[in-house]
DNA sequence: CGAGCATAGTTCGACGCCGAATATTTCGGC
DNA sequence: GCCGAAATATTCGGCGTCGAACTATGCTCG
C-alpha cells in the first residue's frame, strides 16, 4: 500500500472490533467527506476572524449575492436551508452594521425584500477573494483530472441523495 | 458522456457570472460535500426521531461506544469536536434517560468517567443498525471499485487538510 | 515539604437557531 | 363586496453550544 494513511484509516481500524460488519470504503468515503467540511468550515471562519465578519453573516450576504443582491427573506431561508424565523435575526445583524437594507414591496405589502449595500457587497467582495483559497489548496492535492473525475463520482452520489426518494425538501 | 446534471451544475451555472473566475470541478467537489453530508445528518435526524433519540444523544452514545463505553469528558470533547462545557450538558440529560452513569475516578481525583449503562448501549445498537443504511443507499450508486477511489481520493485530500498549515502555492 | 503552575470538570452568561404562535396582507369562492 | 384560507414576516420561549471564569486536584522543582 503506497498510500499513506490518513486519520479515518485510524478510525476505522479502531472501529472494526466494535462493528464487524464495516463496510471500510463507504464508512471511509462518508467520515472523509464529513471531515473535510467540518475543516473548510473551520478554516472560513478563522479567516473572517480577520474581516471581524462572522460566518453566519458572510452566509447571509453570500446567498443575498447569489440573488442578485436583492432577495425576500423567505428565499434566504430557503438558499441557506435555515427556518424563516432565523432570517430576521441575520439581518437585523446585518442592518446594524450597514450591509442590507430592508424594502417594503409596494406591490405586495406582506414582503420586504432585503437588499445588499454598496458596504456589504465591498465586504463580501472581500472575504470572497480568501474565501476559496483553502479549497484550492486541498484540493491541489490532486491532478486536474482527478479532481474532474472526484468532482463526477460525487455527482453520481448526491444524484441519489436528491431523488424524492425519502422525501426531504432542505438538501 | 451523457452524466445527468444535479443541483450543483445548476449551482455553478448560476454562479458563473457573478464570479468569473470558479473552478467548477473544485466548487463542484465541494459543494457536494457539503450536500451530502447536509443530506447524511437530516436523514439521520428523521430517523431517530423514531427511536426518540435526539441526534446530539446518538453522538454523545456513539462516541462513548467507539471508547468502549466508558470515557473521559475531554475524551469526548475531543473525539465529538466540541468545547468540553457541552460535555456536561450532554451527559447529564443522558444520565437521566439512565443511558450513562458518572463514575468518579479513584486515582485522579479530578477525573469523573463517563460509562455506558445496558440501558444507553442497548439504544446506542438499536439506532446503529438503522444507521449506516442511508450512507449504503448513497454510496450504491457507484462499483465497488468507484466506492475504493473515491476513498482513495478523499484521503489524498484530506491528508492535506491534516497537515499542519504550511504555506504551500495551490498551483 | 510547599509554592506555583497545569489539568479536569463544571458553572455561568451570552448567542444563534428552531418550532409555535401572532399580526398583517393577499387571494379565492360565493 | 365579503369572509375564510393561504402567505409573509416577525415575535416569543426553549434548547444547545461556546468562551471565560471557577473549583478542586495533581504535578514540578527549588
Amino acid at each position: 500500500m503506497t498510500t499513506t494513511p490518513d486519520a479515518v484509516d485510524q478510525h476505522i481500524e479502531r472501529w472494526l472490533p466494535v462493528v464487524p460488519d464495516l463496510d471500510a470504503d463507504v464508512e471511509g468515503a462518508v467520515t472523509r467527506m464529513i471531515r473535510l467540511t467540518r475543516h473548510l468550515r473551520a478554516v472560513k471562519e478563522r479567516v473572517l476572524v480577520d474581516l471581524d465578519l462572522p460566518a453566519h453573516e458572510y452566509d447571509t450576504l453570500h446567498a443575498l449575492a447569489g440573488r442578485g443582491g436583492r432577495a425576500a427573506p423567505s428565499d434566504l431561508a430557503a438558499d441557506l436551508a435555515m427556518a424563516p424565523a432565523s432570517i430576521t435575526a441575520r439581518v437585523d445583524t446585518l442592518l446594524r452594521r450597514g450591509f442590507v437594507r430592508r424594502i417594503p414591496s409596494t406591490v405586495d405589502r406582506r414582503r420586504v425584500d432585503v437588499e445588499l449595500t454598496e458596504a456589504g457587497q465591498a465586504a463580501w467582495r472581500g472575504a470572497m477573494e480568501v474565501q476559496g483559497a483553502e479549497e484550492h489548496r486541498l484540493l491541489g492535492a490532486l491532478t486536474v483530472t482527478e479532481r474532474r473525475h472526484l468532482s463526477d463520482l460525487l455527482r453520481r452520489v448526491l444524484l441519489v441523495a436528491e431523488q424524492p426518494q425519502s422525501t426531504s425538501q432542505t438538501d
